[in-house]
DNA sequence: AGCTACTCCTGGTAGC
DNA sequence: TGCTACCAGGAGTAGC
């Protein structure tokens, strides 16, 4: 499912395309997708705005809009399980499952998104939209510090915890089940007894799965995600736990155990992941 | 504060 | 073949 890299990779590829261009008009085809604006709130926000700059925080993708020069709000994005953004080169997109489609002086920009659940809108001030947010994780003001404080201040499992966006930003169900595998932690370990080495351990891990897995531009172990360009990532070559159940661990050959934790899915070796401390 | 359950959705698939 | 039941999951919310 899109997590940061694969957001990140969305917003790499469609950044150069989408700088400078103007916003001609929404289309809205599932309303829900604004997720209770109304279609008419969304044209009227965003016609006539031109696209400024295009980045990502968490798992959104942030167009920020201005009018003649003018800072104007921005467009908000999260693909959530089987959201796409891509671009068309012509107004009219009739693929299957396109939710919005935003005509531009250039072509269109496209969400499209089987599942629905996906959102797309506008906000007008998106810092304070993000404010609970918790760190970016492969920014340079996150040190490993921030990450044993952060984890010491709750009494809270690890999975559960590192799926919380306001703890960490970016992190999902596949790459939090592969930053606790290569950091040698059970995902039921409690945040507060992690050892000063454990904590640096899961720092590291975080940091290298993210950073290796926007070399590959994400994973695509389905049919659903794609960049852009319409192509699959690659980590899912790497996965060493994560969809992998009764398979041998890569590192010393125990069958990988899945369980249910929070009704999410989790992969893990009972070996090298030991419940200590 | 932290937990669990539930909701939103569709399409693929397992089982009969 | 054709049907039904179930499953995946990010994030928000409610209730304990």
């Amino acid at each position: 499912m899109p997590e940061l890299p694969e957001v990140e990779t969305t917003v790499r590829q469609l950044r150069p395309a989408l700088l400078g261009r103007r916003i001609r008009g929404a289309d809205v085809r599932w309303r829900r997708t604004l997720g209770g604006q109304s279609p008419a709130e969304l044209a009227q926000a965003v016609r006539g705005t031109r696209i400024l700059k295009v980045w990502r925080r968490a798992k959104y993708i942030v167009l920020e809009l201005g009018r003649r020069r003018n800072p104007a709000g921005a467009l908000l994005c999260h693909l959530r399980m089987t959201g796409r953004l891509y671009l068309a080169s012509s107004d009219i997109e009739s693929a299957q499952h396109v939710r919005v489609t935003l005509s531009l002086d250039r072509g269109s920009l496209v969400f499209l998104d089987v599942r629905k659940f996906g959102r797309l809108f506008y906000c007008a001030d998106p810092a304070s939209y993000f404010a609970s947010l918790g760190p970016e994780p492969l920014s340079d003001d996150f040190v490993v510090a921030d990450l044993g404080q952060r984890l010491r201040a709750h009494h809270r499992r690890l999975k559960p915890l590192l799926l919380d966006q306001t703890f960490l930003a970016g992190l999902g169900n596949i790459y939090a089940d592969e930053s606790l595998h290569r950091a040698g932690l059970h995902p039921l370990a409690y945040a507060d007894q992690l050892s000063v080495a454990a904590v640096e351990r899961l720092y590291s891990a975080i940091r290298s799965i993210l950073t290796e897995a926007v070399q590959r531009e994400g994973a695509s172990f389905d049919r659903f995600y794609r960049t852009p360009a319409g192509q699959p990532g690659s980590y899912q070559d790497q996965f060493q736990v994560y969809g992998r159940k009764n398979q041998a661990c890569p590192s010393c050959t125990h069958p990988i155990r899945r369980v249910l934790v929070g009704q999410r899915s989790t992969h893990y070796c009972p070996q090298c992941q030991k419940a200590r401390r």
